[in-house]
DNA sequence: TTATAAAATGATATAATATAACATTACTAT
DNA sequence: ATAGTAATGTTATATTATATCATTTTATAA
């Protein structure tokens, strides 16, 4: 029943992740006549380094640190990256670290919720039809129409509850 | 199955949610040896105003406004008292809106979750058991232990979406 | 191919939300 | 009454996000 799941905290191939999503966001790019510049792209690559989310000033710090080209890349760029990628459903944003962090199944019709970890920030994106209609019911029910969700779970991922009892 | 709900957007008398929880603020405080101060207490009661969430600053403004005693309160007391009544269980946080409104079910050991109007902001408070099973469910199922948890919908209205109509 | 419009980025300033740090005042309990 | 704790006052500043206008880059049509 859980449709998708991609478990931050379960070993994986991280490049893989990174050159799938760069990939996809090329394919998606072409498909919608919208222009991946390279700035887009870099922020997206940056946002894809870990599966922790990041805030928009971390990114920043990130390009100037990475790019060290002279010139910094100031917030409203980024925060422009940003929401151009947040329109084209290649990242969310995780309401409750104001920190944004890469999608991993743009393809998803389904509404996506996440796990966090209250320690690390590692957070795993989930999809269950069960949530999707429990809240579609429940909100139905008194007359509501829904638009959108934010649903975030916050707790300790295992590897961060394995920590806390050694 | 819908366990709770407050449905700000009925028809209800207001006073009544005020007093009450005002009445209940002060029972709990006794209870827990805490201390419902009259800053605390009067943003408590400016946050139970209206069913929108208020920010912070809002409530800063609305002291000013309502108290005109010279002198303002200053946004670091407000935010004390805000970290004090969300201690307590008093009033809830609205990640996706920065903003604090009167919590209606403290009594509540469920999770609540929000049906928030993306216009007028009114927000209801509901709770499931359903919603919290799935939630716990999947997240045990990848060994994630759940803390806590934010849901909040973004929708509209049943006044809004008449609105939208005519 | 160049002129032109549209899109993207640069640059500066500032809004909005939240907290740190330390001083002062008020309350509680002996 | 007084010491110790809790709450509030005050100032400064951190953090997140956006508005505004200038400049550069890209796409396209004459």
């Amino acid at each position: 029943m859980l449709t998708y799941s991609r478990l931050a905290y379960q070993a994986h191939d991280h490049q893989r992740c990174i050159i799938t999503a760069l990939e996809r966001a090329r394919v998606l790019c072409e498909e919608s006549h919208a222009r991946l510049t390279p700035i887009r792209e870099i922020v997206l690559k940056t946002i894809w380094a870990s599966h922790q989310p990041l805030g928009a000033y971390d990114i920043v710090d990130n390009l100037a640190l990475n790019l060290h080209t002279g010139k910094r890349i100031k917030a409203p760029t980024v925060y422009r990256a940003i929401e151009f990628l947040l329109n084209l459903g290649l990242i969310h944003r995780i309401t409750s670290l104001n920190a944004y962090i890469g999608r991993s199944f743009p393809e998803n019709t389904h509404n996506d919720f996440f796990l966090i970890c209250r320690i690390c920030h590692s957070t795993a994106e989930c999809s269950t039809e069960q949530m999707n209609s429990i809240i579609l019911h429940t909100a139905e029910r008194t007359g509501f129409q829904v638009e959108t969700q934010v649903v975030e779970i916050i707790g300790l991922c295992p590897k961060c509850q394995q920590e806390k009892v050694s």
